[in-house]
DNA sequence: TATATGCGCAACTATTCGGTTTCGCAAATT
DNA sequence: AATTTGCGAAACCGAATAGTTGCGCATATA
């Protein structure tokens, strides 16, 4: 069974959970609230966001409240990281400003 | 068909190959030469991450160049914004440190 | 103690996904 | 002109996914 962080953002219940809890802590019936499907389905949501960490439960009497670990998402920021050095190099736009110029010699 | 981003990058063999055309842009064959599948494997990963826009062909002949289309790998980065507000705020830990005392003076 | 509520879990179903094999086409090479 | 090479598309298959319904177990409330 495949369970990573980005398995888990892939599905967009999943991501508006997250943007949900992030806020605050709630219990599956609040969050449940807020989509048109079943207490039983966002459960399973919950649990998959539990599994890889990215959620963590609080027990208080019957009830489970959700919160947002902040620190898993982090990783994702972290395999962005790799590619922000290149996007922010193209940002200078050197090497296509040098392509340009040599393409356009041979016209 | 659901086709986004997230769902794009769920798989860890379209983020190997991100990162992999990331430095050069390369054609199916040098790209599925990097794992154990079959070429068109590869070639069905390829047409999921340019039917979102997260890579570009460029045609060279028989050969099909594929690079990173940079800008939309900022879109995941986009999203993660709302939530660095959360973990910068956090960094402070004031709302930790309060709960904590407030917790510990109940024992 | 009986009942209602909040919750997770298990079983089932339809759909999607990642992979393979087979094919056809166009560009190179002979 | 015949053959090889690079490629995408289609058909197929097993596994995973997202959802449902039904259940049982605690914790509250009457």
């Amino acid at each position: 069974m495949r369970r990573d962080i980005f398995q888990a953002i892939a599905d967009p219940t999943r991501r508006a959970i997250i943007a949900l809890i992030a806020l605050q802590a709630m219990t599956p019936n609040a969050i449940a609230d807020n989509f048109n499907t079943t207490r039983q389905a966002i459960s399973k949501h919950l649990r998959i966001l539990t599994e890889c960490e990215l959620i963590k439960q609080e027990h208080q009497g019957r009830e489970i409240y959700y919160s947002l670990e902040v620190d898993k998402m982090k990783e994702i920021d972290k395999w962005l990281e790799q590619f922000r050095a290149i996007w922010e190099t193209r940002f200078n736009q050197l090497d296509e400003l040098l392509l340009n110029m040599k393409t356009q010699s041979k016209k």
